[in-house]
DNA sequence: TACGATAGTCAACGTGGTTGACGAAATAGT
DNA sequence: ACTATTTCGTCAACCACGTTGACTATCGTA
């Protein structure tokens, strides 16, 4: 029961604030190892174009939102240099984008700090806490988790 | 520990996802009581602005962004009716702005509601363990990414 | 009174979204 | 085999939300 003492508006609230202080712990770390201009909804992206590559309408069905908002993003990637794209031999419509050796190392990066990250945060509340809370979420979300078609919460 | 069966990317997957889910459930249900137009921005903002009203420079303070950016967010809720602005008499710089009826309305909606998503979570989950979610992440995320001691927070 | 700090606004721009329209290429139907 | 439809990428216009820089009007003070 949502009390005086423990209002409604502080759950989001609190869920936002960790979100954040762990993509801001995040993006920190990568600038110092050679990304300062990976930005938070880059790593997202990066994680959905995946080893084998894709296409820029596939990638928007993915996030979520639509081929030309992804078509959008995966330009500012290309002029970052952790995407290219390439001719599809076989369906000269479409043009796959994969990842660059510079974004794989981000990609590999962002992985080894998440995990440091969330090693920090089981030294401080405990793993099984830490576990207790991802399995809480996962049965309050619904399935469809790596979509993020709200603008402006992934912040500067 | 981080393990391959528990990446430490999926911890910050899933608070964006537990917040989105609260945020998305909370703008349904205000939709469908007579506030279609209000999006996540506003209501933090509305939060902001409080019961006592304040100015766009104390606005965009306390909301951790620019003063200009607070003029328009500003502006843009004028313009839905939630916001109004006035003349400060004892200040001719400075203009008022504060709440009308309508944003009181929709401020008030939204806490009821909130209360009775986390009422949801606490019946799914159990009151203990979406208090656990709230007191461990109090001890994860620093202080200034989390600013609650704003005067006005739900107040009227 | 003259000066520095403050409040609000305008302009230009960046990022991340949206729809609608359109040509080129692949595919399906008769 | 030839249309008809669908799909892929892109262009253009627009919106939400943020940024800096510059500028005026006003206030408080040395």
């Amino acid at each position: 029961m949502a009390t005086p003492d423990r209002p409604g508006f502080v759950l989001p609230l609190l869920l936002l604030a960790g979100f954040r202080a762990l993509i801001d712990d995040l993006h920190a770390e990568l600038a110092r190892q050679g990304h300062p201009e990976l930005r938070p909804a880059h790593g997202f992206v990066l994680q959905a174009v995946g080893p084998a590559g894709t296409t820029a309408s596939d990638l928007g069905q993915r996030l979520g939102v639509s081929k030309q908002a992804a078509g959008k993003t995966v330009d500012r990637l290309v002029a970052l240099g952790y995407l290219e794209r390439a001719d599809d031999p076989a369906d000269a419509r479409r043009k796959l984008v994969r990842m660059t050796a510079k974004g794989h190392d981000g990609l590999r990066r962002s992985a080894v700090v998440f995990d440091a990250l969330r090693d920090r945060w089981a030294a401080t509340l405990g793993a099984d806490r830490v576990a207790a809370i991802e399995d809480d979420l996962r049965r309050m979300v619904p399935a469809d988790v790596f979509r993020l078609d709200v603008p402006g919460w992934f912040g500067a």
